[in-house]
RNA sequence: GCCCGUGUGGCGGAAUGGUAGACGCUACAGACUUAAAAUCUGUUGUCCUUUCGGGCGUGGGGGUUCGAGUCCCUCCACGGGCACCA
């Protein structure tokens, strides 16, 4: 039988993808295995804020999850692919306020419009797992573990300095403020005086840090960035006695370089300094004049150094000499004591203030080179003038130098962390209401879990600015659970960033329907996560709060894991190129074409437009992609297959609609060999997987050796996340068959063993159309039940091979041997070539090398 | 300033120290077609050469090696993170 294959009728995607996602949605085809007795997998990517519709990142992000749960899936794992909502939050709020809509409203609705879209997207999740945080089950558990933690001591209530976003009219968390400004609403943050609750993220500090050594599941790059984010510092405590009498307390990393002190600096902020102002009014005036101009983060950072001498002094601990002290705007009151001992010969910022006030520059380290330093120099070296220092490194001063200050009772070994207890208050209705009384008697009154969930109230009005539960009526009015007087609710709720800390535990309930949410046993099972996947955006926030809670969680007894994400990975973000009109606006890559010359006009007016560079997809920016749209046009399959296709999946994609067309033309390509592949007599039946290799035609072996490094080739090209190079690998052998067609068409075992392998490979990516065809051709059961397809070892050995002959390292011809042909035999081949003779020229050869299977090269 | 990361055709990108450019996009050509589209088959780093073949090529410079995109040193560019953290 014979069929013309470009005569073959074009692939109803749509057809059939509705098809399939209606079986797999009805048959609940994936739904979580629980069989303790197969390896488990927990693959999960960070679930998804319903702002309203599903964008490419999304779908990029998500694909890359399926294909690797497909994949687990089909290679014998228990997998546990769910998905959820992160749905509390202020866009739900905004959005309130913009067009009158009740938040919880907005998202569940959002919730469903996109959840639809994702439906359409194929993937394998177990739907029955799902859940929003804005459940009343939800966030009500939570409430629960806020008074665990509040009972271990690991909330507590504290009035401080926080960051204000004026816009979201809001507190943020220091993880919040990007360069100062809110990460949400990009407002420049304010500085205001609030009682807030925090949670003790610093008593993990330790073990956040030294943890992040044994993630070698993780990018190195996010491990950096958290390292940097907490920044322990190890040092020393030193008291010096002034000449009022009063002790300044110093924190230094460097007390190695105490013989180089010249002089102290305390903060603006230092209680000492504000003593003194009180009593000296150049002081006073000085501190008022440095406020001025310091309310953003950016500003501070920019500002020149200036300080102020305060006529006081203080004792070196070692030598007879007073220093002076000075009030100085570089030295932060938040970090350390506040106050610092300087060192201009070793530090950058001393020095620079030492320049600048002409105090002295004392040099006490010598770089073990002998060129002379340029100062200010924090290098390593050998300590000098510094007395009972003197010849020792760096590393054996500082601890020689503690080891004296503390003999002499007035040092003390210190680390100090970056990192700070983690804000929580949020001055927001949409999210989970803190389960705390506040009563005029008995103080802060936690409610006993038998008086939970505290709901949130449906009825508020959003008219004023504030927090609508603030305003509530009634909602906060209470009586206090001791004594029975009149007391007020919590209004605050909890940061949105609590919900997404611990939602991947709740995935793991065997039964959803258990009120005992945390259910330590189904965690046990499935926890860690196996392979989170995620933008890189959350390196520091969310991955940082998630490791900490899950810690603080197993600390009050809900888990048994204190590494939540044994794997990450950071796929990166998908660009697109941007476009301006003359007066600036940003224009839809719609609106735009190419013109003869090579630039670009607007269709409508012909007028000229400005290329920018390809930016991360963007509303604000217009040069963004509906998946929708894509999804009617090109399908699913092609859609998936793209966004993994061309670039690794770690890098930025940059977007093309020629490459996306490429991609639906191939899954056409695919379609084409399916249906001739059938009329060929591929079926199920023809699968026998001991092939009479020795009577295969050469073209068929060599066909068929290629099929068995393909497998191997993508497999292991799977195994490391290199979804570009499977997809590359998919194409290459169906060029191979394309181009054997003529031959495999007559023997239809081979074809069919082929054939059955690539629809096993191929769901992972494009699941529909390989679902469809493994169906067509009467396989048993769905393709993403059957095993992955295994290869064998002895069909990738390659026994001829086209060797290259170089002469001096430069490739002068090459030719065809068998693997296992003689040395001697293939140096005579080689020299034989006339462009090898016309390379050696007549030189005698010094030297021949020869690696087997690789190389031969003439020495001349 | 400090810490990461990345530099390969017109573009996205392949390449255990061993034939640089797999696979795709773009472009061009041929077949099929009345024609176009689709499809199938080629070509596509660059320069010299009618051919055979040869020169130059992985950001720049140096080094190790029979042999370097890959290893080492150094410089440059771009991207990201942190940034008076004592």
């Amino acid at each position: 039988m014979s069929l013309d294959i470009s005569e073959i009728t074009p692939y109803n995607f749509s057809v059939v993808e509705k098809k399939w996602q209606k079986f797999w949605r009805e048959k609940k085809s994936f739904k979580t295995c629980i069989d303790a007795s197969k390896p488990k997998c927990f693959v999960l990517e960070m679930f998804m804020y319903p702002s309203g519709k599903v964008h490419i990142g999304h779908v990029r992000n998500y694909t890359i999850g399926d294909i690797i749960a497909r994949y687990k899936l089909a290679n014998g794992f228990a997998v546990l692919h769910p998905v959820g909502w992160d749905a509390f939050g202020l866009p739900a709020e905004n959005a309130a306020l913009k067009n009158g809509r009740h938040p919880k409203e907005w998202t569940y609705q959002n919730i469903q419009t996109m959840k639809k879209q994702i439906e359409s997207l194929g993937f394998s999740y177990d739907w029955e797992r799902e859940f929003a945080t804005c459940d009343e089950k939800y966030y009500a558990y939570q409430q629960k573990i806020f008074l665990e933690l509040y009972k271990k001591g690991l909330i507590y209530r504290k009035k401080s300095e926080v960051n204000w976003d004026p816009i979201d009219q809001c507190v943020l968390a220091n993880e919040q403020v990007i360069d100062g400004k809110g990460w949400r609403s990009g407002a420049i943050v304010e500085k205001k005086m609030l009682s807030q609750w925090f949670l003790k993220i610093t008593d993990f500090a330790d073990e956040l840090l030294s943890e992040i050594n044994h993630l070698d599941g993780w990018p190195e790059k996010v491990r950096t960035m958290q390292k940097n984010w907490i920044g322990k510092s190890e040092g020393c405590l030193i008291t010096f006695k002034s000449s009022i009498g009063e002790y300044i307390e110093v924190f230094s990393t460097r007390p190695d370089t105490i013989f180089g002190a010249t002089f102290l600096a305390i903060s603006p902020g230092h209680p000492l300094a504000q003593k003194l102002s009180k009593t000296n009014s150049t002081i006073k005036s000085f501190l008022e004049s440095i406020k001025i101009g310091s309310t953003s983060t950016e500003q501070i950072e920019k500002q020149e150094k200036i300080g102020i001498d305060t006529g006081i002094t203080v004792d070196h601990p070692f030598l007879n000499k007073k220093l002076p002290v000075f009030i100085a705007n570089f030295v932060l009151m938040d970090y350390g004591t506040g106050a610092i001992f300087s060192t201009p010969a070793h530090d950058e910022r001393d020095y620079e203030f030492a320049t600048k006030y002409n105090l002295p520059i004392i040099q006490v380290v010598k770089s073990n080179d002998n060129f002379p330093e340029k100062l200010p120099y924090s290098g390593d070296g050998i300590l000098e003038n510094s007395e009972f220092l003197n010849g020792l490194s760096v590393t054996e001063a500082k601890n020689k130098s503690i080891d004296k200050l503390c003999e002499m009772g007035i040092g003390q070994r210190k680390v100090f962390f970056k990192l700070r207890d983690w804000g929580i208050s949020r001055q927001r209705y949409w999210g989970c209401p803190i389960p705390i009384i506040h009563c005029e008697k008995c103080g802060i009154v936690p409610l006993h879990e038998n008086n939970l969930p505290i709901l949130l109230p449906e009825d508020v009005s959003f008219d004023k600015t504030g927090n609508p539960l603030d305003h509530h009526p009634t909602w906060k009015h209470v009586n206090c659970p001791i004594c029975n007087s009149e007391a007020l609710r919590e209004t605050d709720t909890l940061d949105t960033f609590v919900d997404s800390s611990w939602y991947f535990l709740r995935f793991c309930a065997n039964n959803p329907e258990n009120i005992e949410l945390l259910d330590s046993k189904s965690i046990k099972q499935w926890m860690p996560v196996d392979q989170y996947i995620g933008g890189v955006e959350h390196a520091i926030l969310h991955l940082l709060y998630a490791r900490f809670f899950t810690k603080a969680l197993a600390e009050c007894g809900f888990t048994n894991v204190r590494e939540p994400f044994k794997n990450l990975f950071t796929q990166g973000m998908v660009c697109n190129n941007t476009y301006k009109s003359k007066n600036g606006d940003w224009l839809f890559p719609s609106q735009v074409r190419k013109t003869e010359d090579g630039t670009y006009e607007l269709i409508d007016t012909g007028e000229k437009v400005t290329v920018g560079r390809s930016e991360k997809m963007s509303k604000s920016k217009k040069n963004v992609v509906d998946p929708d749209e894509i999804i009617s046009t090109y399908g699913t399959d092609a859609l998936r297959l793209f966004v993994v296709s061309d670039t690794p999946p770690e890098r930025d994609f940059p977007w093309s609609d020629e490459g996306l067309e490429g991609s639906w033309r191939f899954i056409n390509r695919l379609w084409r060999l399916f249906v001739f592949a059938q009329a060929n007599g591929v079926c199920s039946e023809k699968c026998k997987d001991v092939i009479d290799y020795e009577n295969l035609s050469d073209n068929i072996q060599q066909l068929y050796k290629i099929y068995h490094v393909s497998i191997k080739n993508i497999t292991l090209a799977l195994e490391d996340r290199a979804m570009n190079k499977v997809v590359a690998y998919i194409r290459e052998l169906v060029n191979c068959i394309y181009m054997n067609l003529e031959n495999i068409q007559n023997n239809s075992s081979v074809f069919s063993v082929i054939i059955r392998d690539l629809i096993k490979m191929l769901a992972p990516i494009s699941p529909h159309i390989s679902e469809e065809v493994w169906n067509i051709l009467g396989f048993n059961g769905l393709v993403s039940e059957n095993p992955w397809p295994k290869y064998d070892e002895k069909y990738t050995i390659v026994e001829t091979i086209n060797l290259p002959i170089q002469v001096n390292g430069k490739l002068r011809g090459t030719i065809d041997i068998c693997i296992d042909e003689k040395e001697e035999n293939i140096f005579e081949k080689a020299l034989a070539l006339q462009t090898v003779q016309n390379a050696i020229a007549n030189r005698v050869i010094r030297k021949k090398v020869f690696v087997k299977g690789k190389i031969i090269n003439f020495v001349v």
